[in-house]
DNA sequence: GTGGAGACAATTTTT
DNA sequence: TTGTCTCCAC
């Protein structure tokens, strides 16, 4: 066999890692492994869910696979042996409860066999629990009896510490609980500031001596530690510089070195009484969320790890683990490697240790870490690169690495290649694995990004890239939020995707709910125009508070809401909402809690043009990628604690205080460490964004305050743009496979702007209207007309003026007494908002016509804003229903415009 | 014109 | 908590 028992793999963007995964799971199934002790680890469910759809596909249609040559290699058995072991390896693996999941999860099964040692039930749930109240309520609780509430105060003040503060800093000392010894924390007395004004008034009354000027002296006051260490003149070694200069001689520099040493001692005697009082508090909230957790149930993610960590410590012995774990795990392989946590590493070392020792011939026991330290962008959360390598070290792994890259076309493959060396400490430049020449790279730098991305967009859609092969990479969440605003503003008919984190009180539609209920219960006129604006209306349409009773339920009135005003939109987010509304019984406590919300939005479930962030792009790939700056400015806010490193090993811990890096050299030094890491942090996030792309790369830098500048970029457009021609497999379905074509913008020039109605959610509404209208017409004559209109009146009402509703009605008019179109109709069975689901997308046909020789599928659009894309749209309509109809299928889109109809034929 | 000081404004990433 | 702007003695 030529299958490294031992290995580390280093897999850089793009080179095949999750081929190398699913060859090397195969290959130990091929070598007779037992899938129940194979077990292989991801950082997110997508990643695990997968895997295990990867290695099952490939197993299954193996012959057809490159793995098949690659498992040939790894076993050394041949084509033929493989292929014929094929069906019992299949049979084990179904039988098999598989073990790849997230290391989340399996730390959480694991802590489950163990949660009566901990006092938990084995029931727990995982999740963002909302017991912070609970547990704050506890904690002072706790300082009362353990006679350290004055402590607390008194640490508070000194600190200029609120509560929410000290948690957060105390929630981060528990996740580096594993690694550091919290009470052993120094301690000491408050430090007196004395020693140091008392020189600092020494220096001033000297220079005043000398006549120095009036805003000299100014510098050479302070009443605070805060004050005394924003002084510039403690980075300089002496006086010798602006307004001192003149009077600086031996004795003023006497006395900076005399009060940097002040200092010196100062800061780090004031580091061990904060951290010495912070550790007796650590014990509490420690105490009090353990005793939280056995109570409610409930853990965090970090609870998991720290539970399981300190059980493998102290209270199990590693028989019992795998005696419970169902005996000993003989083959680990860990993906995204760079993103482990020391904690994690370290919980998992008793399994890799046992594998590692086993050293006999009869002993096959295999580990398996792949990773790239040039996509490690989880430093905040604990993931430590530095573990990749020194696993290599201290386990002897063998080292591999992957350096072709398979994903992206070869200009994207130089440029990142050309951007990176030099950039990213080590960096390989990546081979191309098909030297094409194919690929576009679109770099923009202007004043401002929308109009690039905008660009950039309508740029890719002329050259009939389909929505859903464009994704937006953004720096943030609100960023996120904000482009696909901008771009549904501009692309009207264009599905947008929003894959972002977001707080279901972040949603338009909801935001809307709750001014309304707060107009409603204070009476502000600003809520109400709030309202109004979010509905998409003027600030000054009249609303009446008649007609609401408030003493209704929270439920019943958002229930109300919604109907009125027709919010529904169809996402899940107002049904959460719903679900939230009914934990209330009254409207005063919903409202007062609705500032604290914290239930998560699921991100929008269409398929379209998505826009998510860098870091929720990690481990994807799409056809085209804008990389947009960040809108708002970088924000580099250090932790109150700062930790500094000897490879894995915590060092030393830091109280940050601005300005102290002036008179400590020791916190100087590794003030320095922790920014190169957070630069290599956001240099590695750049690398994860620019990989992501296959096709085309487009970047829209800002010109100043750029997340990009520390790449050097220039303006730049290479190659061209291509869309892909493989064939995308429907799963699940008889339908045929669609071929997308190219659709250029030669075919139909785009018509100007018709209408001045931009303003975002009118034109979507009228849309919708427009559509709704269409669809109440029960047949097309003038009473069925009338009645449909009242029944759009009674739905849209309340969100479009009368002129509007006119215009609707209007193009209806024109719509039935359209020759062409009646004549189209003529003699059809007809239907209308047919739902059809084709590659896995849902679509609406707005009308089909069924004549006994041919079928006829009409698009209704109500402005040519988007012909090209119109076009598209409708082609897929009639290659979609031409597989299902053993007929021909014509297709028609019909522009309801206000000068008339316009039926067009498409081709 | 230069450059230090202080006032002032703006403010993440997720299992 | 950090970059940008403004002020003013040299």
């Amino acid at each position: 066999m030529n299958l490294s028992p031992y290995l580390a793999l280093e897999a850089s963007a793009g080179s095949g890692k999750t081929f190398a995964l699913s060859v090397r799971y195969l290959s130990l199934l091929f070598m007779g492994a037992n899938p129940q002790k194979i077990v292989a680890l991801t950082f997110t469910n997508k990643s695990a869910a997968e895997m295990k759809t990867r290695i099952f596909e490939t197993l299954k249609h193996l012959e057809d696979k490159d793995e098949l040559e690659a498992i040939c290699v790894q076993t050394g058995k041949s084509k033929e042996t493989l292929l014929f072991e094929k069906e019992r390896v299949m049979q084990t693996l179904l039988q098999a409860d598989i073990k790849i999941s997230t290391l989340d999860s399996f730390f959480s099964l694991i802590l489950r066999h163990f949660a009566l040692h901990v006092g938990l039930q084995p029931d727990f749930k995982v999740g963002q629990n909302g017991l912070d109240e609970e547990l704050v309520e506890r904690f002072i609780k706790g300082c009362k009896s353990k006679n350290l509430y004055n402590a607390l105060i008194a640490f508070s003040i000194n600190e200029d510490k609120k509560l929410n503060d000290l948690f957060s800093l105390l929630n981060m000392l528990y996740q580096k609980k594993s690694e550091l010894d919290i009470s052993t924390l120094d301690e000491g007395h408050y430090p007196s500031l004395k020693p140091c004004l008392d020189i600092l008034e020494h220096i001033r009354d000297y220079f005043e001596q000398s006549g120095l000027s009036a805003r000299g002296l100014a510098t050479l006051k302070a009443q605070t530690l805060v004050d005394l260490l924003s002084k510039k003149y403690l980075e300089r070694e002496d006086f010798g510089y602006w307004d001192y200069k003149k009077y600086a001689n031996e004795t003023t520099d006497a006395l900076l070195r005399e009060l940097k040493q002040a200092l010196n001692e100062h800061v780090n005697a004031k580091e061990s009484y904060f951290l010495g009082q912070l550790g007796k508090l650590f014990a509490v909230y420690d105490e009090s969320l353990r005793a939280l957790m056995g109570e409610y149930g409930e853990l965090r993610f970090d609870d998991v790890t720290n539970l399981l960590y300190t059980l493998l410590r102290q209270e199990i012995s590693k028989d019992f683990l795998y005696f419970r774990l169902d005996g000993v795990i003989e083959h680990l392989l860990i993906d995204e490697f760079q993103d482990t946590s020391i904690v994690q590493y370290q919980i998992l070392l008793p399994l890799i240790e046992e594998i590692r020792a086993g050293q006999g011939v009869k002993d096959f026991k295999t580990l398996f870490f792949v990773g790239d330290v040039k996509q490690s962008i989880y430093r905040f959360r604990g993931g430590a690169k530095e573990l990749f390598g020194y696993a290599k070290k201290s386990l002897h792994l063998d080292v591999n690495a992957l350096d072709t890259n398979y994903r992206s076309t070869e200009q994207i493959v130089s440029f990142v290649n050309e951007i990176f060396t030099c950039k990213i400490k080590g960096y390989e430049p990546q081979k191309v694995a098909k030297a094409t020449g194919e690929g576009y790279i679109n770099v923009r730098i202007e004043e401002a990004i929308e109009p690039s991305v905008l660009e950039a967009i309508s740029l890719l859609l002329k050259e009939g890239v389909k929505p859903k092969d464009i994704a937006l990479l953004v720096h943030t969440n609100k960023d996120a939020k904000v482009f696909k605003a901008l771009v549904q503003e501009q692309f009207p008919a264009l599905h947008v995707r929003l894959e972002a984190t977001l707080k279901l009180i972040e949603v338009r539609s909801i935001k809307a709910i709750i001014a309304l209920l707060k107009y409603l219960y204070f009476g502000d006129e600003l809520y109400k125009a709030s309202f109004l604006v979010l509905c998409g209306r003027t600030w000054d349409t009249p609303l009446s508070k008649q007609g609401w009773d408030l003493d209704a339920t929270p439920l019943v009135l958002v229930e109300k809401i919604i109907k009125t005003y027709g919010l529904f939109d169809g996402s899940v987010d107002l049904l959460s909402f719903l679900e939230v509304a009914s934990r209330y019984e009254e409207i005063e406590s919903f409202l007062f809690a609705m500032d604290e919300l914290s239930d998560e939005a699921k991100s929008e479930d269409v398929d379209g043009l998505r826009v998510l962030t860098v870091h929720k792009s990690k481990g994807l790939e799409f056809e085209h990628v804008i990389v947009c700056d960040r809108l708002s400015r970088d924000n580099n806010r250090s932790d109150t604690i700062l930790f500094s490193y000897d490879e894995v090993d915590i060092k030393g811990l830091y109280l940050t205080m601005g300005g102290r890096e002036a008179v400590d050299a020791v916190y100087a030094k590794a003030k320095e460490q922790e920014s190169v890491l957070m630069f290599e942090d956001r240099l590695n996030a750049l690398y994860v964004a620019f990989t992501r792309a296959k096709r085309s790369l487009f970047v829209c830098a800002k010109a100043q305050n750029s997340a990009f500048e520390m790449l050097d970029l220039s303006t730049t457009e290479r190659g061209v743009i291509g869309v892909s021609t493989k064939e995308t497999l429907a799963i699940q379905s008889t339908m045929s496979v669609y071929q997308p074509k190219r659709y250029g913008a030669q075919e139909v020039a785009s018509a100007p702007e018709e209408e001045g109605e931009s303003a975002e959610i009118a034109s979507i509404t009228f849309g919708i209207a427009q559509h709704y209208l269409l669809e109440m017409l029960d047949s097309f004559d003038a009473p069925s007309l009338k009645r449909a209109y009242i029944a759009l009146q009674n739905r849209f009402a309340p969100l479009l003026d009368e002129h509007t509703l006119q215009a609707i009605y209007q193009r209806g008019e024109k719509l039935i007494s359209c020759k062409a179109f009646l004549d189209l109709i003529q003699g059809a069975k007809v239907y209308k908002e047919q739902p059809l689901i084709y590659q896995k997308e849902r679509k609406q046909i707005d009308l089909l016509l069924e004549f006994p020789d041919r079928i006829v599928v009409v698009d209704y659009k109500s402005s040519k804003k988007q012909s090209a894309k119109h076009q598209a749209q409708v082609k897929l309509y009639q290659d979609a229903l031409s597989t299902i109809y053993n007929l021909p299928v014509e297709a028609y889109i019909c522009y309801l415009q206000n000068d008339g109809i316009e039926l067009l034929k498409s081709l």
